[in-house]
DNA sequence: GCCAACGTTGGC
DNA sequence: GCCAACGTTGGC
């Protein structure tokens, strides 16, 4: 199967791509998704190689600021089991996890980042979920031609200041 | 801070 | 199974 590409929401608040730049190997867990769509996606669909676009949600202007790659596919989510986690789950059967995580390892951190208003604005990009209006899921299916065109905006050189 | 768009919960 | 109420997400 070929190279498949996601994009991960993150509030940077919680969890910044600078904070996965400073974890260990570069490597983080992606846990604490408790969005039944998308954790079908980590469950089910999410593999080893696949690319990620990591975005910035709630911050100012919301980005796409890099890239990482999945370095491990979906197991159980374990902080649903952490009762001293704020995204623990009581209800969540060990027996039968309701979560998933994968973990994602940092591949390229952009030199600028590609804003939300900036993808708008790309018409090769009308297509893409993260613009659909009122599109809230944290873990979206990204297409090769969307990545691609993100990536080439990412290298583009900014628009001089005004 | 506001509000639209969803998702979840719970009464019936 | 419907739907109103409520909670959350996330852009602006």
């Amino acid at each position: 199967m070929p190279r498949r590409y996601w994009l991960l929401k993150s509030d940077p608040e919680t969890f910044s791509f600078e904070d996965l730049k400073f974890s260990p190997r570069r490597t983080t867990c992606w846990d604490g998704v408790r969005n039944p769509q998308a954790r079908n996606y980590l469950r089910d669909e999410i593999r080893v190689g696949d690319g990620v676009l990591f975005y910035h949600s709630q911050s100012d202007p919301p980005a796409a600021v890099g890239t990482a790659r999945v370095v491990r596919s979906g197991y159980p989510d374990p902080a649903q089991f952490d009762r001293g986690s704020g995204s623990h789950d009581p209800d969540s059967d060990p027996a039968e996890p309701r979560w998933y995580a994968v973990d994602i390892r940092l591949e390229r951190e952009f030199t600028r980042p590609v804003t939300l208003g900036e993808m708008r604005c790309t018409p090769r990009l009308a297509g893409m979920e993260l613009l659909r209006r009122g599109s809230r899921l944290s873990v979206q299916p990204v297409r090769s031609e969307e990545w691609a065109t993100v990536l080439k905006l990412a290298s583009r050189r900014a628009s001089p200041a005004r």
